[in-house]
DNA sequence: TAGCGGATGATAATAATTATCATCCGGTAA
DNA sequence: TTACCGGATGATAATTATTATCATCCGCTA
């Protein structure tokens, strides 16, 4: 059984080299043209470990292309979500979201809705297994969000095709 | 080993109770005013299974105080989580987070400057054990965010104690 | 090399959240 | 009970993140 562990920067630089090489032929195939801007915020992007805001892309790559917008950077990047080329870090995001039940639980979100159920999974609040620390970080707890299609989505999507 | 089950409307329904019975002494303890605005969020946040946004919760709350500010029902809200009467689904939530790296992995997350890093484990990649549904939800996929300290917040919070 | 259509930059608009501040009222002690 | 203090509220402005608009630009294909 496999402990967790953090990924180091060194596979990063690898995987990041790798990524950049295949983007443009991923973009080819989409039909999307290869802009020096979309290039440069795919390179930040993939090069960072730290899972940026837009804003700080845009801080980045501006120091290549001064003139570059910041709505650029927030069209490139969801852009690059669609494609499969990044992932947001949370899919919940348009407004905080609440939740009463304070029992320790996990949720199952819908990709398409966002409609989010509580879930009781007692195996998932033993993945730590009792560890108190990763690397430098202190750990408290943690949480699982599976992602899903509701039902109501699920026509939906059906329908649609 | 038991598998995950959606939480019951049921259960929820026994648990609101309990929980708006302990409300009161839980303010006071904390020296918190019991006002009508606050036991009204509490009751509507607790009720709700569905983790709502703070416009639905103001909607709801609206039609027993009709001059409640939305204001209000932001303050009370990010009050409940401080005093653990509530959460956030998402502990991230100023800005949105990108990440380029696609590969299936998880999160640590620092509960207070909110530092990402990357976590592989396998074991986490292993929850849904193949299950496809989960109640009327199809299930595509999950992630894992532990909640933690990193090094450096936690040289802070022991500075500053 | 010309021309089409998507991409960009500048900017306005929208939406969520937070800050400000005068007023109000829950909690406390006389 | 009553008077008072300090936190809580409502109204509103300010801030911040994100998205929409649109004229111009430029990557791509023929
Ligand atoms: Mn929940
Ligand atoms: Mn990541
Ligand atoms: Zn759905
Ligand atoms: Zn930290």
């Amino acid at each position: 059984m496999d402990r967790p562990t953090l990924i180091s920067d060194k596979w990063r630089a690898g995987y990041a080299a790798q990524r950049l090489a295949e983007f443009t032929a991923r973009c080819r195939r989409r039909g999307l043209a290869i802009t020096p801007q979309r290039v440069a915020v795919m390179r930040v992007l993939v090069n960072s470990g730290d899972h940026p805001r837009a804003e700080t892309v845009f801080a980045e790559v501006r120091r290549q292309y001064p003139n570059i917008s910041l709505a650029t950077v927030h069209r490139t990047l969801e852009t690059l979500c669609e494609i499969g080329e990044a992932r947001k870090v949370t899919p919940l995001h348009d407004s905080a979201r609440y939740d009463g039940n304070t029992a320790p639980h996990h949720h199952v979100v819908c990709v398409r809705c966002r409609k989010v159920c509580d879930i009781d999974a007692p195996e998932f609040n033993r993945l730590l297994h009792g560890r108190r620390t990763l690397g430098d970080f202190e750990l408290l707890g943690c949480s699982v969000e599976v992602h899903a299609l509701c039902g109501e989505c699920r026509k939906a999507a059906a329908a649609n095709a």
